[in-house]
DNA sequence: AATGAATGAGCCTTCATTCAT
DNA sequence: GATGAATGAAGGCTCATTCAT
């Protein structure tokens, strides 16, 4: 197995690029920096991945790749649980994989999304809409059949917005080292069952006013 | 008013430079890109400001200044109004705020918090806890005095994620020129109410479950 | 005497333009801090004297001729004095004029041969034989007739060196603030008669040996 | 020995700095001159060094230590010589070292000290320290036991000036391609010989006027 | 296959000078 | 005459990438 020091190599500079990605972003990230921390030689990101571009994307989809193996979309509920059981499933599913510090394909595709390199537009793309998908289908059951698109739209938003926007934040805050932050949450689980809460009152209230304006 | 068309000058390179940290972060932004967009000569920006830094911080602030005016924290809401109609006046402004593309700050920030360049920091922490602070005042007074802070905190992040993370998302797409996102909202005053309805039906859904576990 | 405030002005600058230029070298002193510290418009180096080379040469000159003024060459001895005075005269007085804080011409020069900006060559060569001339006339009428031009020209040099190089010194270690150096010179007058015995008896010395090698 | 193209290259570099930085001053080097000169590539200072600082302190280090290898402080005279013949020994060994083309570190001292970067600040201090102790001992043992400690300051610094003041104006004029200047000096030897005898019949004169003022 | 020395394009900044007022 | 806002050339430095070994 000659190739596997090679193979090592090539994870630890993956794993090594995510963090530094995260940390400094495309831009201020450094080959230099990647490679002297990988204890890798100043060539040896383009060696293995072709250029700094090459490794960026290798390393989001490596982690995505991990990411989801680990948290998988519907939470591992079963498909013909109740809709709420469902929802809580992927929800917590979904705080449970951002707020995890090993993942960093979620927070480099905020970053991306902010501060695009372009880079990831095409992966994104082709990757990112199951997740949304997944989310509109439960939503849509539970609003019932007379809730117009905008209604289901409208809540699929609201919801993956109390999940994602708060635990970015986390992850920004346990960064800066800024532990007094409002931000900051202690207890994931309860945070999660707060959103599952939260959305199902919502999602009752939005079917309660019926499609009226 | 020998003055007005350096001042003018002054104006719109911080216009200017507003745009071109959006587009492309401080980092890729270039002094240079800056200077020519907006007809000046390629030292224009040190010599109005002194450093590329200085004039990020201060498109920042010129931005948060003039954001304000424009719509006021409490969306003009008498403050002797129901709570429910106080929460709906923030909510509705911090929306149309962060939706507006002349709004440059709270666009800026949530680039900063994620890919930070340490400039803004002082700043941002002095002037963005105003707008937490009056949220969680309401929140607190909707949950009613039997609420953990907890549940507030929880209450807050969750509503603030609401408004946040979706007019973000909005003005990421319509950067993209992405016209067939679905993240698109085309009614805005529309996707307001729809977030009050969400975030009053889930501070009543949390302060029905009362403080227990 | 409309003119006068101007004249005034140029006067300031000069001055200044000295202090400038003996603090920071021709290079690293900025028109800006001339002006600045003059209390003029940043352009009225340009508007005073054409550029910045010109006010530097100007300074020079002006500093010159007011040294002169101040300390004429033969320290006021007569002409009919032995030779002995005469030397004393011309060294006491090249030594008073260089340690006096208010001459900046004879810094500038030093400043300028060993860091030449070639603004000065044709200046100071036109204005610095007379001194060599002088004290080379009294060192050739002590050594006798018999010297060799070699004798001459070696003991017109360890004499003028023995009167610049420490007091050029001395203003170093006063600008750097470092009172504890060791060149520090107190007594400047001590200072003065010390090097005139020096002087004296290295050229007893040099006359005694002859003009054998 | 792969390093050696890289280590010759670096010397090169060093080389040419030392002269660039003698003919122009610290601030009018520029980067781009050094390396053209060096045949090297326009970064290569910035690779090998580190930075313009860097390579001017590296550039003087070098000289100084090449520069006491070949003109041992003492001039090589064994330390039970009698007092005059140390005393000759130093200053020949420090008149020729001033002298020779090939050592820039006292040159650049001159330069450092009229017009300071404050690069050199601390390395000097501590480097040339040593010599002036060195030639304070003999001229102290001349002077005998009754010499007072202005005496034997004020004899110290009469000697090295005019070791140090000739030799500098020597090369300046060397520089300029100046030959008729009055300061040259043909014999170096010869000169050596002047002020020795110069020195000796100066400190005998003030050890024969006692510590009377 | 792997290394690391070397390259050079591009960026921010400084500062003497100009020009409209 | 005087002002000071504006200019633009030039310098030091960073860093992704290349190439000889």
């Amino acid at each position: 197995m000659i190739r596997k020091k090679s193979e090592a190599k090539k994870e630890k500079l993956l794993a090594v690029a995510g963090d530094v990605f995260i940390e400094k972003g495309f831009r201020d990230a450094t080959v230099a920096e990647i490679c002297s921390r990988a204890e890798a030689n100043i060539s040896a990101v383009n060696y293995h991945f072709g250029s700094k571009e090459a490794i960026y994307q290798e390393a989001w989809r490596h982690s995505f790749t991990e990411s989801l193996k680990t948290y998988p979309l519907d939470g591992d509920i079963n498909e013909a649980s109740p809709a709420e059981e469902r929802l809580r499933g992927q929800l917590t599913a979904m705080i449970r994989r951002i707020a995890d510090e090993n993942n960093k394909d979620f927070f480099i595709a905020q970053m991306e999304m902010i501060n695009p390199t372009g880079l990831l537009q095409e992966v994104m793309k082709s990757e990112l809409i199951p997740i949304r998908e997944q989310t509109s289908a439960v939503v849509r059951e539970l609003l019932g059949p007379e809730a117009t698109e905008e209604q289901v739209h409208f809540c699929e938003i609201s919801i993956i917005s109390m999940c994602v926007h708060p635990m970015i934040m986390q992850r920004i805050a346990r960064r800066t080292g800024d532990k007094n932050r409002p931000t900051i949450i202690e207890d994931i689980t309860a945070f999660a069952d707060h959103v599952v809460t939260f959305a199902l009152a919502g999602i009752n209230a939005v079917r309660g006013k019926g499609n009226q304006p």
